[in-house]
DNA sequence: GGCCAGGTCAAAG
DNA sequence: CTTTGACATGGC
């Protein structure tokens, strides 16, 4: 374990690191199947998902022009798992139509390429940056429901989606595998000691330098997740 | 049964 | 610009 009374993002990179060991994320076989799940895990646990990957895989709709060519209420079948299926399914079409233009301008301008796949319907910030992490290798790091609530708990930092990303982004190389490797270690670290059902905090490996202490737990809290967030713009 | 799970969008305050 | 409701299934 790193040294220091204040863990740094660094340093929670490396502890975490040695700790859990190198995720190689994401679990996909190709780019436009990390899009896919992008899209499907949104409020939604790995498990269902999984469920409805292979169901994808199995009707020969985990590609671009299979799931076009699709009937929406094959898409539907087959991802009922992971709940909202019938808006998911017309947003994965769309996405289908879509994804190999975006493909082909993988090299584009970071923001550029983010504002185009922000355009795509069901694909907000999170989803977005996914993509461009793990199916485009881009330098940016997504913020899910588990970065929130790992960041306020061991940084004590509060604040809304970009304020978040930066916050990391500042801190950590920008470089691509390293982002990639961090956001998968958090997602670790809150499936196994972060969560919200259990905070197993007795085996975490970060639990020394953790503001989420028992007087915290046992008080109860009413908002973990978002916050407000002003000053915006540049 | 109620709450949570790797959110997003449109409408309203 | 911030808050709220809708979207929906499965596990603990």
């Amino acid at each position: 374990m790193s040294g220091g009374l204040c863990l740094k993002p660094v340093d929670l990179y490396h502890d975490l690191l040695i700790a859990f060991g190198p995720q190689d994320w994401w679990p996909a076989e190709d780019k436009f199947e990390v899009a896919v799940g992008a899209l499907l895990t949104q409020q939604t646990s790995w498990k269902n998902v999984e469920k409805a990957i292979g169901e994808l895989k199995h009707r020969g709709l985990m590609t671009p022009e299979g799931l076009s060519n699709a009937r929406l209420a094959a898409i539907e079948l087959c991802i009922r798992p992971t709940g909202y299926y019938r808006q998911k399914a017309k947003r994965l079409q769309n996405l289908a139509n879509e994804f190999p233009g975006m493909e082909s301008r993988r090299n584009e301008e970071l923001l550029g390429l983010r504002a185009a796949l922000l355009q795509l319907d069901g694909v907000g910030k999170e989803t977005a940056d996914s993509i461009l992490l793990y199916a485009f290798e881009r330098p940016i790091l997504p913020v899910d429901a588990y970065t929130f609530r790992i960041t306020e708990r061991i940084f004590g930092f509060v604040g809304a989606y970009e304020a978040v990303r930066e916050f990391y982004e500042t801190r950590l190389p920008k470089d691509a595998q390293v982002l990639n490797e961090f956001h998968a270690l958090l997602v670790e670290l809150a499936k196994r000691h972060c969560n919200k059902r259990k905070s197993d905090c007795g085996g975490c490996p970060v639990k020394k330098r953790c503001r989420f202490t028992k007087k915290e737990r046992d008080r109860g809290r009413k908002d973990v997740s978002q916050a407000t967030n002003r000053g915006k713009k540049g």
